[in-house]
RNA sequence: GGUUCCAUAGCUCAGUCGGUAGAGCAAUGGAUUGAAAAUCCAUGUGUCGUUGGUUCAAUUCCAACUGGAACCA
């Protein structure tokens, strides 16, 4: 199996820097697994690296697209995938850097994606029922899939659904996985004690303002009038944390400190979500940030054995 | 200095005509297979300011004290 070195984290404990240091050491180049630093014109609320940062370890999957193109996690494991076999084919070692549990999962294990087309006018009749009727379809259709989702997570029934009116059910290709690892991957975990990591991440929203948060806002509303983008705020990239909350300041109905701490709030509450996703879904070796040094060198040994 | 009011969860506060208490927000735990920075589920964490008194029983009534607020000097 190929080997390759995964850094997963919550946001703001500082991975991206991490990531470069053992790169260096390791000769690695990295991708980024990460749902929002894909877009273009989005960099101060998704807190990419710059250039300079990079200290010219070759990064993947940053920058790529414009803000109003979907993405998703099929999209990522096809092209994580493609990135690893070319980074190993040069004698490198593959890092991918990232927060975004799903999509790490998904290229990690044997996550399998059918090709699909989505029946629209489906997926429109869909939106005339109520969750509860939604809910009693797919009892119908795939029971075992209901294990999983809660009546009131309408995205996911609808998903489900869906996938289910392409064809496969959605829980056959599940149980079709052998949920097994493709790749032998080190799993390393950067982590804070709860407080210090809220406290770290208030203070990086302080930061964003500071370099100019709400100018990039701006400036990605103004590309959507340019190109005659009707609800900015409906834009999936849109959805982000550090982006969403905007649309309250916009409409009159937040003021910029309520902004702000909103937005501290959804990265605290995301950060915990991360937790949860990392604990229970993947087999990570935990380091805790405190000194840099003592972090470098437990990841290296980490990495050894 | 005097009078009055306040003190209950991390915060803002409700409440118990005396039987050890509950809302909102924050927080915590969990789910997660094409929106995942998304979406959804669950959970009250408390010597009821301190010390005494009355009482079978005090967070509740009484007193003193401590801290705070307002008003009068």
């Amino acid at each position: 199996m190929d080997k390759i070195l995964v850094i997963v984290g919550p946001t703001g404990v500082g991975k991206s820097q991490y990531s470069i240091e053992l790169a260096k050491r390791l000769n690695g180049e990295i991708i980024s697994g990460d749902a929002y630093q894909i877009y273009k014109a989005m960099s101060i609320g998704t807190a990419k690296i710059t250039k300079e940062e990079m200290q010219g370890i070759p990064h993947y999957l940053v920058d790529e697209l414009c803000f109003d193109h979907p993405y998703s996690v099929a999209d990522f494991q096809r092209v994580a995938r493609e990135h690893i076999q070319t980074i190993i084919s040069r004698g490198k070692l593959p890092i991918i850097c990232g927060g975004t549990g799903l999509y790490i999962k998904a290229v990690l294990y044997d996550y399998v994606f059918e090709k699909e087309e989505i029946d629209e006018v489906y997926k429109d009749q869909l939106k005339n029922y109520s969750n509860e009727e939604l809910y009693e379809q797919l009892k119908e259709i795939d029971s075992k899939s209901l294990e999983t989702i809660h009546v009131n997570n309408r995205q996911r029934v609808e998903r489900a659904l869906l996938i289910a009116h392409s064809g496969k059910l959605k829980s056959d290709i599940v149980d079709e996985q052998q949920h097994k690892l493709l790749y032998n991957a080190t799993i390393i975990g950067l982590t804070l004690p709860r407080d210090q990591l809220y406290e770290k991440i208030n203070q990086r929203v302080n930061v964003m303002m500071e370099k100019g948060l709400l100018k990039e806002i701006e400036q990605l509303i103004k590309i959507a009038n340019d190109d005659k983008i009707e609800d900015i705020w409906n834009l999936q990239a849109m959805k982000g944390i550090g982006y969403k909350e905007w649309k309250s300041y916009f409409e009159k109905e937040a003021t910029k400190e309520e902004t702000i701490a909103l937005i501290q709030k959804n990265s605290r509450n995301f950060a915990k979500r991360q937790y949860t996703w990392f604990n229970n879904q993947l087999d990570v070796n935990w380091i805790n940030v405190t000194t840099k040094e003592q972090t470098l060198k437990e990841a290296l040994e980490i990495v050894k054995n």
